[in-house]
DNA sequence: TAAAAATATATTGTGCACAATCAAACCTTA
DNA sequence: TAAGGTTTGATTGTGCACAATATATTTTTA
């Protein structure tokens, strides 16, 4: 008769293919290489494309509200927006009305990287093959699984 | 008039919340997140723990065929499955029939951990609230995405 | 069988990603 | 208005993740 489930492989949730969250990550990954070559030739990555994503949106936002529309923290957005602005992408400087805040602003290098980037999202979604109802079905179910962690 | 579209921030394409696969960027390190207090206490990290999985199931398999399953290369694997060699939970030798090859075999110690990891899935599961038909959608649709970015 | 090509892993360097900690500025409220 | 608590970023340290390159071995082929 059942007993308590048993740790051994015939326990199939501890086997890869049954698990949800590797495809995640591994299609997480994949993605980030498929942005790669595109990406590359804007010399950005990423994450730094998800930053001037928002500044190309709103010109001026806050390490705090960076840090809250990505999903990062300081440790991760702070070196990463010092490199960006390097590159006279973007510019740091604190808030006059609160000291504490650190306000980032598009600067016309990274706002001229608009016109560049214009053609990614298309190019990207060529690549993954998917119809648009797919897309949305896995929108909302990721959408959920987010609310669900953050 | 119509002209090209425009690299302006009425380009809903280049909005953030238009995108695909930022959610699942960011779900993936949700996810990992999720599991660090569950992995925690078994002092793995979540790639440590995909690479047991592998050997729960395998008991031993090169470098190679690691990478194929995780979709990760040497760079990253080598100082991963260092750390865990010294841990003790695997050895690493070279095959006697192909020098070129190293072989991870799982060890006594982490055999051990298999026992522990045992809840760690449905704990997991429990986190995410969602159905099955929910999961398996998202799971069909990631796989889908893998296939045509692998 | 010697040279060339392919294979498997390791190394190096750069860039995230995050926990833990720290420091400065702000805000309360007694 | 001073003390205590909160908020915001920065710093430090560790661990992925991957491109580019190097090295050793095996396999192919001329």
């Amino acid at each position: 008769m059942a007993t308590s489930p048993t740790p051994s492989a015939k326990n199939s949730l501890l086997k890869l293919e049954s698990q949800v969250c590797f495809p995640v990550y591994a299609a997480s990954r994949l993605i980030t290489k498929a942005y790669q070559p595109l990406l590359q030739a804007l010399d950005l990555t990423y994450p730094q494309y998800l930053v001037l994503l928002l500044l190309w949106e709103h010109e001026n936002l806050t390490v705090k509200e960076l840090g809250e529309k990505l999903l990062l923290d300081s440790g991760t957005l702070t070196p990463l927006l010092k490199r960006m602005e390097q590159k006279q992408w973007l510019s740091r400087r604190r808030d006059v009305r609160d000291e504490r805040s650190v306000v980032i602003g598009l600067l016309p290098a990274g706002r001229a990287l608009e016109a560049q980037a214009g053609q990614i999202p298309t190019r990207m979604l060529d690549k993954l093959h998917m119809s648009e109802a797919e897309i949305m079905s896995l929108r909302t179910h990721l959408t959920h699984l987010l609310t669900q962690l953050a």
